[in-house]
DNA sequence: CGCACTCTTGATGGTCATCAAGACGGGTGG
DNA sequence: CCACCCGTCTTGATGACCATCAAGAGTGCG
């Protein structure tokens, strides 16, 4: 069930058998929502964290006009809030691009595991700075990248991320969003959007079609996107304590 | 001495006579930095964290052509890496906007306080994902914000910040930064930001002169930025253990 | 079969980048 | 002390990139 989620952290740090064990005591409920559902608002109360196990969900926030920018993606095997452990209520919506399912964790569980486990405590503290070192990489690409070369970075991270937990290989992966969705990443409009896709089409770089990426030149897209996975730390970490 | 980052830390959380003796012994050198010096490199293995206790620095990330974009302002009593006591090496730069005193403090020294504090672990955790809701208030900026409510927000983000460690008030604060340095922060060219400046100046909402930002409308300035201060998360937090 | 939504493409325009040049100001050295 | 120099600021002219508006095609669903 959490299978995702172990692959995710063993990737970068150790994680024991007890460890693993805690980390599937403290989960106290699976749920299904449909696509396109709000399910975290921006400003309540929040009593538990939200694992990812199926689906696609999304980190936004917005104006009073209406214009939606997304934050993070996220995968399976994430936590969609960890950070609500210690903030307790987002400054940002928690929305569902997909049918998913979840894993609740009560942070009253979660604080027992980081206390009965520091090196717990320790991943996953490094995990909700990694999803600040991809918010900051998403800054760059916002504030520096034109359209084509914001949105191969885009494709270059999920095709990184999710080959983590095998969900994509090198060649294609599936990312069922439509192009409005992408736009609300890449701070465009669906139709600049749909404009570039076609440029990174026609140049052999990278197609989008039928919810899924297919990527005909990784080396090209990288290039096109200046991608430098060094901001999402694969690899062995240090561990905690060393 | 830090007392600008215990302000920081008490305006949100309590923390103990013990605690902030333990804060206090984890110092283990003060440096001065001039103005201009990236500090950190992408990268590096760092072995302590930087706490600023006077002066202004900066988190930015740059291209192969040499755009620049800053992802995160830092002001007196923020930590500019608290962030690499997990992470050990950045996916950022980080820099002095102004000539700086720091206070480092050893990840050793940071691993000990929190293990005698689990209350400062969380407040330090918190305080990394304080970092991260900045981040996804500039995404926000940088993909949905016009260049005239980017700025006022930036300037509205500073007031309040820096109001929190009382260098500010309603009116004015010191932002001893160049244009230069503004554009890298908001995503355009130094041009652009000239010219923005050059309007909100002339709707009275604010003024940018001589290394300060003068407020002439505050109410103003906060409409023009849908400026909404829940994202710093100001007032009494959830305490550790609630 | 019809409706609603997304996708696609064209036409036009606005925001911001780029290029350029002069003004201003602070620091340095003769 | 003044001249010079360099970096920043300011403004103008032009253009690129992306937004906006619009309309037709494609697709899935009731």
């Amino acid at each position: 069930m959490i299978e995702y989620h172990l692959a995710r952290l063993r990737l970068r740090h150790d994680i024991s058998a007890a460890e693993e064990a805690a980390i599937r005591g403290a989960v106290s409920e699976v749920r299904d929502y449909p696509a396109d559902r709000t399910i975290i608002h921006a400003g309540e109360q929040i009593g538990h964290s939200t694992l990812l196990l199926e689906g696609l969900m999304c980190r936004y926030k917005d104006l009073r006009g209406g214009e939606r920018q997304i934050a993070e993606i996220h995968v399976p095997g994430d936590f969609a809030d960890l950070h609500s452990y210690t903030l307790k209520r987002l400054d940002h919506n928690i929305l569902t691009l997909t049918a998913c399912r979840v894993a609740l964790v009560p942070h009253a569980k979660l604080r027992e595991i980081i206390e009965a486990f520091p090196n717990l405590a320790f991943v996953y503290w490094f995990s909700t700075n990694l999803d600040a070192a991809i918010h900051r990489e998403w800054v760059l690409s916002l504030g520096r990248r034109n359209a084509m070369s914001r949105m191969a970075a885009l494709f270059c991270e999920l095709q990184v991320r999710l080959a983590i937990v095998g969900l994509a290989d090198e060649n294609s992966f599936e990312f069922p969003v439509d192009q409005i969705e992408l736009a609300e990443c890449l701070g465009l409009t669906s139709v600049h959007v749909n404009r570039t896709l076609r440029q990174l089409r026609e140049q052999n770089l990278v197609a989008f079609r039928d919810k899924r990426v297919t990527v005909h030149n990784l080396d090209g897209l990288r290039r096109v996107a200046e991608f430098d996975p060094a901001y999402l730390y694969l690899g062995r970490q240090s561990a905690y304590g060393s």
